[in-house]
RNA sequence: GGACAAUUAGCUCAGCUGGUUAGAGCGUUCGCUUCACACGCGAGAGGUCAAAGGUUCGAAUCCUUUAUUGUCCA
């Protein structure tokens, strides 16, 4: 226990810098509080409930897509403990490869030092200081969400434990034959000056120009063959003209050389299917080094390939352009084709042009030996477990997306020209042979020799990140095997935006498949996109991101992570300003009043807090105490439970937010608490008294309940003031409520029929700008003994709630100078001599029956139509009858008060 | 060009398997410092559910086409 218990009292206004701070991330984590253990988990213990968390970037900061994902996932982890589940949240961070090495790369840079400079050694020592100085920023700005992770087993892709799983992967694939070396054209980023996956390519639209060339026989300069390029600089690589072997205008052209303009080669004519005779003027230069179709059609006629871009993006051919940047160089040449008598036209076009995703430059196809894995064999087990269902998706659209990636999928470039990274476990022999194995010493044992040279590359950051369903439970290997494994894997519900759907999710199932033999996870949430108020993504460039922490500052974390996930509907994106937080901010601080309202009736009702402890913790909700609105609360709380858990068993976890909001605000406080007031000032026995209040903190405690997932601070705040309890004890470990299905209409009609009547004299009263603190006289016309007994038991909750004394009365007629209406077949009078205009009245009647008759009408039209009667279900017909026989009967009073008006 | 999503009140969105007199929050209008809360309470105004066809006894809801917007893939 702790050595000390918290306030019963609550502070008389909200001050969330206070709560977050009391009972902040770190309290919990000092007492373990969100810690899972296998040995709680299993066959005879609690089931397993497990939360991978999308590992963020080392070098990243908080965003709002942080606090949106990482408040449902944590939404999703408390309420699995608060039902019964061991819950597992996985926390880590992913080693950003280029992210990383651009920032560190930078500071170098302001030092004036480069990392070819320091080595790769040295390089990495500073790199591994950057991570331990900033790397934790990110971790330590999620603690601020109260996020409830097991912080013990945070990873880091380029820890130990998981580096080894990455090689003993490699080696794995390797030899099944699912990683394989080779020569490509592959995406080249001339600024981070590495490969990069098709995934890591952005395509954007751009206008070019379309620049059309003239290639002049070798036999005979006076004819031409012209060919459409937009990237004319490229010429100069060129190995041959290709045309299609069916086109008319070239076919006596084909086997002839060409003279490549500027370049001066020859180069042959050739047929091939590849080109598409509509475009341009269906001939094609064909330039092998820089184009991934070129080396296809190139390889099928062999002809060679040869570069004129190198690594940096800068000309390197032999024709005068060597050094010049490639769009200068393309400036240029148009200009030396015009001079030389080769440019035919030029026009403007619109095509999307590959940009590489982190440095934003256009991306250069790059003749090179990569190492790719093969994903066909990877992506069809992947494919079926989407397929058949064993994985979910949330909204189940994503699919399509999914489905269509898996059945085009290409070969994956894993191979990066970074420093930071893991490195790839192959090594070379002075002949050039291979050896790829999970440690130097394997790898010589393997040669029979220790001459060998380690591959200078490294891993692309997702060859770790695929293996993270794995590594988190402390896989390292195909032959691992652990209770955390057996327990915990697969994992429960991954929540993450489609944007990474192929680099991520996708390769995760993917891996989860083929190295443990089952999916990584079950539920796939998707969340999502975060814009501004006018649509637009949030950017830094646009200045239009919010900081999160800043937000919290103003309006508080309960208050940010509410209104995040209120506004946040499954598959749509989220329109945020940040002064929508208001919406947060007012609702806790309602939370605070009402419960201090709550507690200050506990006070007055107890004589001590021992006294309501006991009391409390007894507390059974009991009909012959209960008043009607008592009775009516508890039906209303029943029915927001059963709501609230089926929301969640369908991932509606805005949905879960708003009817918790809703029967708290809404039911509880307005309705609720407001009839206490006047039923606790009245004439109450002492135990009614007591009992009313037990109920009013036993709803209180559900409801806080429901919504700690959503607000763990302010939720565990008030908690602990219910009764007192220790600062080691936390609200996140209480069982969550469930629906009380004892609790009927019955015990909701008679106080509904009060909320009605409640609420037409307020209408009246208002209608009739009778001055608010005129104390009037009502008379309700009672259509039913029951109604009369609700009445009766609930009278003195009237004046409070309407000013009005409410009369009971049997066949009377409508009073003179008053204003009538129909509550749920009462007749109910307001007399209001010297307010009522007689017209006013009159008018106002009228235009009631108006619209009532025209109701009448609709339903009447629809009960003739035999077509509907025929068809329509029974209990839909009844049901409109029934509509019918109560407009009928609210017409006819309408009608009868309209006639005494006018007598 | 293909796939998917969206289009409901001034704004942001609910409305799930067709049967409501179409709802909420914000904003707006009016009244209220009522002993938990003005970050509040009460009462209003505001919508031919993007358009046109179709299915059906019945369509905001299902189907088709069109328009607009967005996302992903070529």
């Amino acid at each position: 226990m702790s050595d000390h218990s918290t306030a019963q009292q609550l502070e008389k206004t909200y001050n969330h810098h206070d709560v977050e701070e009391r009972w902040r991330s770190a309290h919990w984590e000092a007492l373990g509080v969100f810690h899972a253990e296998s040995s709680r988990a299993g066959d005879e213990g609690r089931p397993p409930y497990t939360v991978l968390m999308p590992p963020p970037n080392v070098t990243g900061s908080l965003t709002l897509g942080h606090v949106l994902n990482h408040t449902l996932q944590d939404i999703f982890i408390r309420y699995a403990r608060m039902t019964g589940s061991e819950a597992l949240w996985l926390p880590g961070t992913d080693h950003a490869g280029i992210a990383t090495q651009t920032v560190v790369e930078r500071k170098l840079r302001q030092e004036g030092v480069t990392r070819h400079d320091l080595g790769r050694k040295d390089f990495l020592t500073k790199v591994w200081e950057w991570r331990d100085e900033y790397g934790g920023l990110i971790l330590k700005q999620l603690r601020k969400l109260g996020i409830s992770c097991d912080w013990r087993r945070n990873l880091f892709t380029m820890d130990d434990r998981a580096s080894e799983a990455v090689v003993n992967s490699f080696v794995a694939l390797y030899r099944e034959g699912l990683i394989y070396r080779g020569t490509r054209i592959i995406n080249w980023c001339p600024v981070s000056q590495t490969a990069l996956s098709d995934e890591e390519v952005i395509m954007k639209q751009r206008r070019d120009q379309l620049v059309y060339v003239s290639y002049p026989l070798a036999k005979d300069p006076g004819r031409s063959i012209t060919i459409a390029t937009v990237r004319p600089e490229t010429i100069l690589a060129d190995v041959a003209i290709a045309v299609n072997p069916n086109d008319p205008r070239y076919s006596d052209l084909i086997g002839e050389l060409v003279v490549v303009p500027v370049a001066g080669r020859h180069v042959p004519v050739i047929a091939d299917d590849y080109v598409d005779i509509e475009f341009g003027t269906g001939a094609l230069k064909i330039t092998p080094a820089h184009d991934p179709n070129d080396y296809e059609v190139a390889k099928r006629h062999n002809l060679p390939a040869f570069s004129v871009v190198g690594k940096d993006g800068r000309m390197t051919d032999e024709f005068g352009y060597a050094g010049m940047d490639r769009f200068e160089a393309r400036e240029k040449i148009i200009a030396d084709l015009q001079d030389m008598g080769h440019l035919v036209k030029v026009e403007e076009y619109d095509h999307n042009v590959g940009y590489s995703e982190r440095a934003d430059v256009v991306v250069e196809p790059y003749l090179s030996e990569q190492w790719f894995v093969k994903m066909k064999p990877l992506a069809e087990p992947a494919l079926d477990a989407v397929n058949d269902g064993r994985i979910r998706f949330h909204p189940e659209h994503w699919i399509n997306t999914y489905r269509h990636w898996m059945e085009n999928i290409q070969d994956w470039c894993i191979s990066r020209q970074l420093w930071w990274g893991h490195r790839i476990p192959a090594w070379y022999d002075d002949r050039g042979n291979v050896w790829v194995a999970s440690s130097y010493e394997e790898a010589c044992h393997l040669a029979g020799t220790d001459k060998l040279v380690q591959d200078e590359d490294v891993l692309d950051t997702w060859f770790s990140s695929w293996l993270w369903p794995l590594t988190t439970l402390g896989w390292t290997g195909l032959h691992s095997d652990n209770e955390d494994l057996r327990t915990f894997y697969p994992t429960n519900t991954l929540v993450t935006g489609p944007d990474i759907i192929f680099f991520w999710v996708a390769r995760m199932i993917m891996a989860g498949m083929h190295f443990r033999g089952d999916v990584p996870f079950r539920d796939v949430y998707f969340t999502s996109i975060i814009r501004d108020m006018k649509g637009r993504k949030l950017s830094k460039s646009l200045g239009n991101s919010p900081d999160p922490l800043k937000v919290i500052e103003t309006y508080g974390t309960d208050a940010l992570r509410f209104t995040i996930v209120y506004i946040a509907p499954l598959g749509q994106d989220v329109l945020f300003g940040e002064e929508k937080c208001e919406l947060g901010r007012n609702f806790a601080t309602k939370i605070w009043n009402a419960s201090r309202f709550v507690f200050m009736q506990r006070d007055r009702w107890f004589d001590s807090q021992e006294a309501f402890a006991e009391a409390y913790s007894a507390f059974m909700p009991d009909r012959s105490l209960l008043s009607d609105s008592g009775r009516w609360l508890l039906v209303r709380y029943s029915a927001m439970l059963d709501r609230y858990h089926h929301a969640m068993s369908q991932f509606r976890v805005n949905d879960m937010v708003k009817i918790a909001h809703e029967f708290f605000w809404g039911d509880y406080c307005d309705w609720f608490l407001e009839a206490l007031k006047s039923e606790l000032a009245g004439e109450v026995t002492p135990e009614q008294a007591r009992h009313a209040v037990c109920l009013a903190v036993h709803v209180l405690e559900g409801t806080l309940k429901t919504l700690h997932p959503v607000m763990p601070f302010i939720t565990d705040e008030v908690w602990h003031a219910i009764v007192p309890r220790g600062t080691d004890e936390s609200i996140a470990l209480t069982v969550m409520p469930q629906s009380d299905t004892s609790w009927g209409l019955d015990d909701a009609a008679p106080f509904d029929l009060v909320r009605n009547i409640v609420s037409e004299i307020r209408s009246l009263r208002s209608a009739f700008n009778v001055p608010h603190d005129l104390r009037a006289e009502a008379v309700v016309k009672v259509g039913s003994e029951k109604a009369a007994l609700a009445l009766a038991a609930s009278g003195r909750i009237f004046p409070a709630l309407t000013r009005c004394e409410v009369e009971i009365a049997r066949g009377i007629e409508r009073p003179a100078h008053s204003a009538g209406s129909v509550v749920d077949g009462n007749e109910l009078f307001i007399r209001l001599e010297g307010l009522i205009s007689f017209e006013k009245e009159k008018l106002r009647l009228q235009k009631e029956i108006v619209k009532v008759s025209g109701y009448i009408e609709s339903l009447e039209k629809k009960l003739a139509n035999k077509a509907f009667v025929a068809n329509a279900p029974v209990d839909v017909v009844a049901k409109e009858h029934e509509k019918l026989g109560e407009a009928r009967s609210l017409a006819g009073k309408l009608q009868e008060n309209l006639g005494v008006l006018s007598k």
